[in-house]
DNA sequence: ACCTGAACACCGTTCAAGT
DNA sequence: ACCTGAACACCGTTCAAGT
């Protein structure tokens, strides 16, 4: 029953053959060890001793190959609910685990912006969400755009960071400096709250932020509708 | 005192002379009339009839080019306030004229995703909003939180948006296959939902709940400091 | 001093040709 | 049928050499 491979074959030490997966396994390697910045369908083709035509007869194109690796991220997070842990808790520490995987990973949250990452693992995370929300007794529609909005939030907060680690620590002097020099007669209110305001808090901080307004917002029995 | 240009030049009609306005001139025509995606330095150089070497004397590298691209493009927003203006309808009004001018540049709200704008009308916007912010009750910190989410989430919708377009309608109806086609036992709420909750709605519009729903989660009366 | 031709070190994707 | 070498059509950035 077991497949033969020839003797004659000894250059080198069994190529395995190519597989969609075996693909995304190769590409996973060169993201944890060297950034999604060396993601690139040469180097994934070069790790699997081939060349980089050889990809596209499993994957579509780089986005595609981009959105599996992200699902796959995905699947490492855990995504349950027993239900006993306050549902305001349990989404804090998702969202934290959600960025933590992203920073963990540099240079995958931007991708991850533009991609629907299509597999079964995303759904699983938004399935969860949403029965968070619904839990806390946000209705259906407000519950999708929090969702999409917290979602989205989470990882242009990584992309934003990761690209300021890129560029090195002078982009954010530059940014602070900007800020401290506001001209007091044409930008009084920055002036007057200086670069405090935007350089304070942890992406985690802002995250954590974002979901408590956002929640007390749709919660708000104030709320107008509009 | 005006310089004299040598007569015996005669082969092109008047090279003008390099200069950093020049250069985002030139840009700026290339994004107006083929968008972001044709925004190269070696398209730049080339309106300019020149060598892409030559725009590194005047322009630290792409990315600053995109950032003084954004910039001028703020400076065509209307950024006044009247103070008669409800702020929750210039709020509104600003947001949509932001989001309009982003769509209306195919490709650059993704630069404007990952770059600080360093120049003096990203300020003035930012002066606006706080303004707006402050008048409407928002202590200072949270209006810096509100003002940086507002015009991330601003930005990235309109990415999102124009990524998907480059796509093409395919992508659109990936998704809402993938969404409708949830399994009921593994995604009991996604396949209750369907794809009716993340399809509808324009990005415009999910601004404005976005604005509106952070505006109540922002002074809500029962806020708990989180 | 200011400018730039040419090169360096890459990209994603396609397709004709091989096995 | 499955796979891929080689090419196509590009990139951003640097630097030695020119004026």
């Amino acid at each position: 029953m077991a497949r033969q491979t020839p003797v004659s074959r000894r250059e080198r030490p069994a190529k395995p053959a190519l597989t969609r997966d075996g693909i995304v396994d190769a590409a996973m390697a060169i993201l944890v060890a060297e950034g999604a910045q060396a993601l690139t369908m040469r180097r994934v083709a070069g790790a699997l001793d081939t060349g980089p035509a050889s990809l596209y007869v499993y994957v579509r194109n780089a986005t595609e190959l981009s959105a599996l690796l992200i699902d796959r991220l995905i699947a490492s997070l855990d995504l349950s609910w027993d239900g006993v842990e306050p549902w305001r808790d349990r989404l804090h520490r998702l969202f934290a685990d959600y960025s933590a995987m992203l920073a963990d990973h540099s240079g995958i949250a931007r991708p991850a912006l533009f991609v629907w990452p299509d597999g079964p693992h995303y759904l699983d995370l938004i399935e969860v969400l949403m029965r968070l929300l619904t839990a806390a007794g946000v209705p259906p529609e407000a519950a999708g755009r929090a969702t999409d909005l917290l979602l989205q939030h989470a990882t242009a907060a990584v992309a934003e960071w990761d690209s300021r680690r890129e560029r090195g620590e002078q982009d954010l002097s530059d940014l602070v400096t900007t800020l401290d020099s506001a001209d007091p007669e044409r930008h009084p209110t920055v002036a007057a709250l200086g670069s405090a305001l935007f350089v304070r808090g942890s992406h985690e901080e802002r995250s954590a932020w974002l979901i408590d307004t956002l929640l007390d917002g749709v919660l708000a029995p104030t709320r107008s509708s509009g």
